[in-house]
RNA sequence: GGGCGCGUAGCUCAGUUGGUUAGAGCGCUUGCUUGACAUGCAAGAGGUCACAGAUUCGAGUUCUGUCGUGCCCA
């Protein structure tokens, strides 16, 4: 038997800290977040499954992995309570360029190493500390938000479980022919040496030139140009053309130019005319001017007219291509075709003029440029060739130069400048795989929530391109191909043994097991029989072998031999691929390698496909794409049938919070000073469906409490002066030992003070209903056992009144609200709806109510069943109301259930749907999700229930606006039906409880006083004595001012009603309602008249 | 350049299929140390729903355009 709580001595405020250090412990200790997929298997429970989008363990969380998490544990939550076996799979991803970024600054910064001082062993060791380092950090974190994964399942991308996963996917792709190896221009980093894809690198504009040169024309005929002039703003990369451009048919390119400016000079309005007006005139000059020679050049391209580069002495072909823009420049362009995208296509449809790679991998320039500009970097280059070519007469920096913003693409990793640069990759052929992503959407099998994120999702895998895997880095899945070295072969592959199976792209081979797959080309042609063959070293190889795991390469042959040993072995001559794969890679399998794919584990037939996939929106197609490709691929079956994409939280100034721009918020600085329920409330509360969450962002001084508003200028800044109390503190940036001495300020967000505030009041009305529970029993359960004391009369529900009708009534609506609203992903709703109801309705009015009947004593007949009929309606609403907030508010919700369960641990009202009065379960993690109770709603008791609050607000409005004293009592009538007064009459106790006002009389015939303060609500008026208080002027003023906008409103309807269209145009029921309303706002204004009159 | 959002009170945001006098929290003003809660209670001020057209008896809500703003893609 636990010691009973002393109730009396709560603190009076939530305490945060106290509730999160207890109620983790306590659910992990019961496994109640450890799902078991036996009954599952068995068929007695419905599962429902998720897998965490694993932050990287680059860093720490920030809010908006809170975001993500607390929506997904919300989720858990509640189908926990509903009593499905959940598996919330937790888990971080390696992040390959990111984190091996990070770590190879941090060390290049502290120790002055770089990667190839330690070496790949010594790097990827050194990335493994600092994995284990940010994965406990994470760890940490998400269960101070409270998340419930199953932390005994919890993976890494790059752990060896997930490692089976993608040796056995790459495996079956390259088995399949769907990975090969090709050229690409990439993104180069030249800082980290490695290949980065589109989406790690930013744009920035940049102050640059645009510099023009000639080329000589060789062998030009009479009248025919000299030179070609063409424009860069890379003029280094001339060293690497390889043809000049110019277009197919200027004459007809510049017709389309024009053309479509007149049109837009037709569409445009007035004032933006004239730019258009302008363009248009320099495009006649231009077709005068130089459309002639664009033709000359374009019939010399045609004849094989070859052009002298500069420098390099070289001849290159002059070529007609469409991507010479006749509008633009001097109409031609250079051609470099393995340093610029536009270009590398220009060298698609124009093979014979090659690509020259003139740049290294570290960006100085390769032997394949003129001895001059060897292994110099491309900035110094620049400057090389511009001064060359001047010497040379091709370039004349007085007039061909001009200042131009260029838009530069940076490295987010390095921050350095993108050289586009030729590399052989490896790709995944993406045809059919996107082809069957876009299949589970399109049909339904996949749905994206909300839906137009279809769109983004459809219409980037509808280009199909070609998924470049390879990353030329140390820190990932190393590419399981082995690939033949030329140079150290000395023997023959025969004894390797093999089978042939073709396959759609050239041809793979099975090996050994059948589980070692390879293709073989020699001179460009595919070898079918590899048994009976020679190498020769006079032939062109291509020859690459991926076995499916480690297993296969163990395999042995005849000979003893494993398939490794065969592999690797110096008379064969192959190694293995240096590369590592891209982190999507791994990523894309991470709804089925957690679940331990491709062991056909019970974990996976439970559980996978997963129920929901709870991300934002920016990985839609990096991630959820590729998840249901491989999911379809590999499984046959999409990895989740929903995807929900959440808002992203933005600082105050609307930009995205970054460690970076210093405007992240830590959520461990929340959780510290509002609590982890106060953090997760409000994040419910703002996640609405369209909108982005807008943050304003604080420093919290350290010193005295302020908070100070971060700007974008002290964001930046190591150390920040609070303007309060004048003593500084710092920041994350903080480096030097006199920043460092300063104790931190946190950075948080006043937007969860709502959270924090809602908490503490739901921790005051359990305070109250807890202390006000003594001599509390259960009320009658509906199969007659007994329970309560006063039965006798009948069933607990004959004696429930008006308020505790009402209160049922709308705690039912609420139930139905907040379920469908979980059921749709409107967490907003969800959140807004119990805010309001707990707030304004269970302690505003219901506990309020409950305060008079709770004070009489416990024995007297009448009185005391009413009070245990409040006891068992405030401790069932109270019960219905953690159930309700627990997913969103799990700290608090457990705390208050354990109290509850100490003084009333048998609760419910036979009325309620399913369930009479049960004992409370061990834990609100458990409890059964409320079920509405649809006989409970009464939209008449509401309705009458709605005059009551009416008429009090009315009185306390009056007494707010004489400003009569809170202590003073006062009198009022209600003039009103009999209804009405039938109803008001029982809720006497509540008008002095509430507004300390008496009403004196009630009814058709109340009288009003002789001063009096009237408020007319419709066919009821209010009328309250203020003989002792009166201030006609403050009086006057308030009704003149209600006159007004009465009279204001009556015009506006009689105007409405005044409308033939509108009378014989709306809806019988629209025009019948305007009519009441007019009716009630008359008889109101004559009220107001009077009472003016009066005064 | 293309796509997708957003523009409602000083700030951050709700506003379901068109139909009450457009709401909330914070901030502001006024009054409250009543036994759950000052992280609170009661009341008040504050809005040409970005702008211009169109549809309709009726538009914050639907359509078109413009302006501003953000994200994604090229």
């Amino acid at each position: 038997m636990p010691t009973k709580t002393d109730l009396q001595s709560l603190p009076s405020a939530y305490d945060h800290h106290a509730a999160q250090a207890k109620w983790y412990a306590f659910w992990e200790e019961k496994q109640y977040f450890h799902a078991d997929p036996a009954p599952v298997l068995a068929g007695k429970k419905k599962p429902y499954s998720v897998v965490i989008p694993p932050p990287n363990v680059t860093g720490a969380l920030h809010l908006g992995h809170a975001l993500n998490n607390t929506l997904q544990d919300i989720l858990c939550r509640r189908k926990r309570m509903q009593g499905y076996e959940v598996l919330w799979m937790p888990g971080t991803d390696h992040a390959g360029i990111a984190t091996q970024a990070v770590v190879e600054r941090r060390i290049l910064a502290e120790e002055g190493k770089s990667r190839h001082d330690l070496g790949r062993e010594g790097l990827v060791d050194r990335i493994w500390q600092w994995k284990a380092q940010y994965e406990e950090r994470i760890t940490g974190q998400l269960k101070q938000l409270g998340a419930s994964c199953d932390w005994a399942r919890q993976r890494f991308t790059l752990d060896d479980q997930c490692a089976r996963a993608v040796r056995e996917t790459f495996f079956k792709l390259f088995s399949d022919g769907k990975v090969y190896r090709g050229k690409r221009l990439v993104n180069w980093d030249t800082f980290l040496q490695t290949a980065v894809s589109d989406d790690e690198v930013f744009h920035e504009e940049t102050k640059g030139n645009f510099w023009s040169f000639h080329y000589p024309v060789i062998d030009p005929q009479p009248g025919e140009p000299t030179h070609v002039t063409i424009a860069t703003t890379r003029p280094e990369t001339m060293l690497g053309d390889t043809a000049v451009a110019v277009h197919p048919d200027p004459a007809a390119q510049l017709d389309k130019v024009e053309a479509e400016l007149k049109e837009k000079l037709a569409a445009a309005p007035a004032k933006e005319k004239a730019p258009i007006e302008k363009q248009l005139e320099a495009l006649t000059e231009r077709r005068k001017t130089l459309l002639p020679k664009l033709i000359q050049l374009r019939d010399m391209a045609a004849r094989g007219v070859m052009l002298t580069l500069p420098l390099c002495d070289r001849k290159i072909p002059l070529i007609a291509d469409e991507w010479a823009k006749p509008e633009l420049g001097s109409g031609c362009v250079k051609i470099t075709p393995a340093h610029d995208p536009n270009d590398y296509d220009v060298y698609g449809r124009h093979p014979e003029i090659g690509a020259i790679n003139i740049m290294e991998r570290d960006g100085t320039l390769t032997d394949s440029v003129p001895e001059p500009y060897r292994g110099l970097t491309m900035p110094q280059a620049r400057k090389a060739v511009l001064a060359d070519l001047e010497a040379a007469g091709c370039h004349d920096p007085e007039k061909d130069v001009e200042d131009r913003l260029i838009d530069l693409a940076h490295s987010d990793r390095s921050k350095t400048p993108i050289e586009p640069y030729l590399a052989d990759q490896w790709f995944v052929k993406m045809d059919e795989l996107a082809q069957s992503a876009m299949d589970a959407v399109t049909d339904g099998k996949t749905k994206i929530i909300p839906e137009r994120y279809s769109k983004t999702y459809l219409d980037w895998l509808s280009e199909k391109r070609d998924w470049p895997v390879g990353r030329q880095l140390w820190w990932g899945h190393r590419i399981p191909v082995w690939e033949f070295r030329k140079d150290a072969i000395t023997g023959s592959v025969r004894e390797m043994g093999s089978s042939t199976q073709p396959t759609r792209f050239k041809r793979a081979l099975q090996l050994g097991n059948g589980r070692v797959a390879g293709y073989a080309e020699v001179d460009g042609a595919a070898v079918s029989d590899i048994n009976d063959f020679e190498f020769n070293t006079r032939q062109s190889w291509n020859f690459k072998i991926c076995p499916a795991d480690d297993e296969s390469l163990q395999h042995e042959y005849s000979d003893g031999k494993s398939v490794q040993e065969a592999l690797e072995a110096d008379h064969c001559g192959f190694s293995q691929d240096e590369e590592v794969l891209d982190t999507w890679f791994s990523s894309a399998l991470w709804p089925f390698s957690t679940m331990g794919w491709p062991e056909q584990t019970d974990l996976l037939k439970a559980f996978y496909p997963t129920s929901t996939l709870v991300t934002s929106r920016d990985i839609i197609t990096l991630w959820v794409a590729r998840m249901v490709l491989m999911g379809k691929y590999l499984l046959d079956e999409v990895p989740f049938p929903e995807v929900y994409i959440h808002p992203k939280i933005l600082d105050g100034f609307g930009e995205t919070m970054s460690k970076s721009k210093g405007n992240g918020v830590d959520p461990l600085d929340v959780i510290e000073q509002f609590g982890a329920d106060a953090l997760r409330f409000g994040i419910a509360y703002l996640t609405t469906e369209t909108q982005d969450v807008r943050l304003p962002v604080e420093f919290v001084c350290p010193n005295c409490d302020t908070n100070v508003p971060q700007t974008k200028k002290n964001r930046v800044q190591p150390r920040v002066e609070c303007p309060q109390c004048n003593e500084a503190f710092r920041t994350q940036w903080a480096e030097k030992p006199e920043d460092l001495a300063l104790p931190r300020g946190p950075v948080t967000s006043e937007r969860f003070e709502l959270g924090r505030n809602f908490c503490n009041k739901l921790w005051n009305a359990s305070r109250f209903a807890l202390t006000n529970l003594e001599g509390y029993s259960p009320a009658a359960s509906a199969d007659g056992s007994p329970g309560r004391g006063a039965t006798d009369t009948g069933g607990a529900t004959n004696d429930l009144r008006i308020e505790d009708r009402w209160l049922l009534s709308r705690l039912s609506t609420v139930t139905a609200e907040v379920s469908s609203a979980l059921d749709e992903y409107r967490f907003a709703d969800a959140a807004r709806t119990l805010y309001d109801f707990a707030w304004n309705e269970f302690c505003s009015f219901y506990i309020e109510m409950t305060k008079t009947r709770l004070d009489s004593p416990n024995d007297g007949a009448e009185e005391g069943a009413d009070k245990q009929v409040a006891q068992a309606v405030l401790a069932h609403a109270l019960d219905v109301l953690l159930r309700l907030l627990h997913p969103m508010t799990p700290f608090l919700t457990e705390e208050v259930w354990h109290l509850l369960g100490e003084v009333a641990p048998v609760r419910g009202l036979p009325a309620a749907a399913g369930a009479g009065p049960l004992q409370a379960g061990e834990s609100v993690c458990v409890a059964p999700w409320p079920e509405s109770d649809a006989a409970a709603i009464d939209k008449t008791i509401e309705e009458q229930f709605a005059k009551f609050q009416a008429v009090l607000g009315a009185v306390r409005e009056v007494r707010q606006g004489q400003q009569i004293p809170p202590k003073e009592p006062v009198e009022f009538t209600v003039k009103c039906d009999a209804t009405t007064a039938e109803l008001l009459r029982p809720m006497q106790p509540y008008f002095t409880q509430m507004a300390r006002a008496t009403a004196i009389e009630l009814g058709p015939d109340a009288k009003t006083p002789n001063i009096a303060a009237s408020k007319p609500l419709g066919p009821i008026e209010v009328h309250v004595d203020v003989a002792a208080f009166i201030d006609v002027e403050a009086e006057k003023a308030r009704l003149a001012k209600e006159q007004a906008n009465l009279a204001k409103y009556i015009g506006g309807v009689k105007g409405k009603l005044a409308n033939e269209k509108f009378v014989s145009g709306a809806p019988a029921a629209v025009v019948e309602a305007e009519r009441t309303k007019l009716a009630e706002a008359e008889s109101q204004l004559a009220a107001v008249k009077a009472a003016l009159a009066k005064l």
